[in-house]
DNA sequence: AACTTATGGATTGTCGACAACATTCAGATT
DNA sequence: AATCTGAATGTTGTCGACAATCCATAAGTT
């Protein structure tokens, strides 16, 4: 029924190749969520098992745990004898994403000045990102954005809310896969950086704070339409 | 080989009982999940799938996602080939969880404040608490003061934050039963409430925020014993 | 005695088949 | 024509068996 048909819409995902020591799960688990937080696969697009199953050349069972590891990611969702598809996304989801994302970078921020942390790292992000500006290469400058704000959860030093950073941000991935970016505001985003590790290295925590806080805010405004699905 | 051992510390679950009409998965989590945030399966205790589906009456399967249901909760982990296990605490995790949880709640309170809500149904949990207090009744005390929080951060009306909160609240949950609660603490504990619905009511964020970062600290410094693992 | 190499047991990882459930669509009945 | 009935289909849910891997222990060698 898949041999050679032609195609409904091209399968984005292949066999998953050769020997990798992990389990299979985990490598499935990988590539679907790719092609979730890449937008290969659309918000509510359905999941269907059988189909991975086959395009993948694996059973059902590491699919179905694939599958349940994204849903605790929040990128799936099942419905019980019905289905699973990707997750769609509401204008609210979006905009309770980002603010939850902002109350991370709070935190982190608070932890970095409270315990005296370098924020020499963090120098260093925002060369590479004034750079990738200047060159206006918007797929590093977004590289170097997500490396800036990565790091600076991280010297933060809180595991547990490292993680919870990461899951969150590949919704936040997906999100902006599925926007449009628009250039001139991802330029001026990348100016919003140094003062921000001005004030840490000042150690002035309301100025930090608050210039975290609008970075954030503006991130989401960059492109704020609703984001299409396909149910 | 479990037939009629002396039971090593009597076997924590049992058949699954009649059909409810949910996945079984979910009921196995369900279960697993109150023995191990009830303390009943204590942080290392290994998880063996063969013995808990014979216990269970169920196959692998489901007891395999639900596993993996409560690896995502962060209560369990698992190392591949090798074993699964109640995922130990340490002191270190322990501290990285409440101070999540005070982010979380100065989050709330901050959008309760901001957005106008109102604070009526905490005044109602303040109420329950106090007299719970007074009837010196420990458990309810205790559940009182969850309502209370659970109430404060779902009237903060951001559904994400109530996802985390929950998740979080799982692990501070079994915490709490693996110390030895003391009492005049909790009592004193209890009367940090209402001044915080006083702060959220008059509209006064910078106190309202101090009071809940100062009694979620509070709550931690109740017993702070390192907790013991069983590997 | 010390070191390397099998070998066995325990546990998870993966598979293919079958069962349960819900939806949908065709057909009969009123 | 409208409505109820029921079978067919598509999907997930569950199961039992087998394979892969790791660890510890014992055997064999130097």
């Amino acid at each position: 029924m898949t041999q050679a048909d032609p195609a409904p819409a091209a399968t984005p995902l292949q066999d998953i190749g050769p020997i990798e020591n992990v389990p299979l799960r985990v490598q499935v688990a990988t590539r679907l969520r790719a092609a979730i937080v890449s937008g290969r696969l659309r918000p509510g697009e359905p999941l269907i098992e059988t189909a991975l199953a086959q395009q993948m050349n694996v059973s059902r069972a590491p699919i179905r745990e694939a599958i349940q590891i994204l849903e605790n990611d929040g990128l799936v969702e099942t419905i019980a004898y019905k289905g699973k598809r990707v997750k769609p996304l509401t204008a609210r989801e979006v905009e309770e994403i980002y603010s939850l994302r902002e109350a991370f970078e709070v935190m982190a921020v608070r932890r970095i000045i409270e315990r005296g942390t370098s924020v020499a790292p963090l120098r260093a992000q925002c060369d590479a990102m004034l750079a990738a500006a200047k060159a206006d290469d918007l797929e590093a400058l977004v590289a170097a954005d997500e490396a800036f704000h990565h790091t600076l959860i991280q010297i933060a030093d809180h595991e547990l809310l490292l993680a919870s950073w990461k899951n969150l941000y590949l919704r936040i991935h997906q999100i902006m896969a599925l926007r449009n970016r628009e250039r001139p505001k991802l330029q001026e985003v990348a100016g919003n950086h140094p003062p921000i590790v001005d004030a840490l290295e000042a150690k002035d925590m309301d100025r930090a704070v608050a210039l975290i806080s609008a970075h954030t805010r503006n991130l989401n405004e960059i492109d704020p339409e609703t984001i299409a699905t396909t149910p």
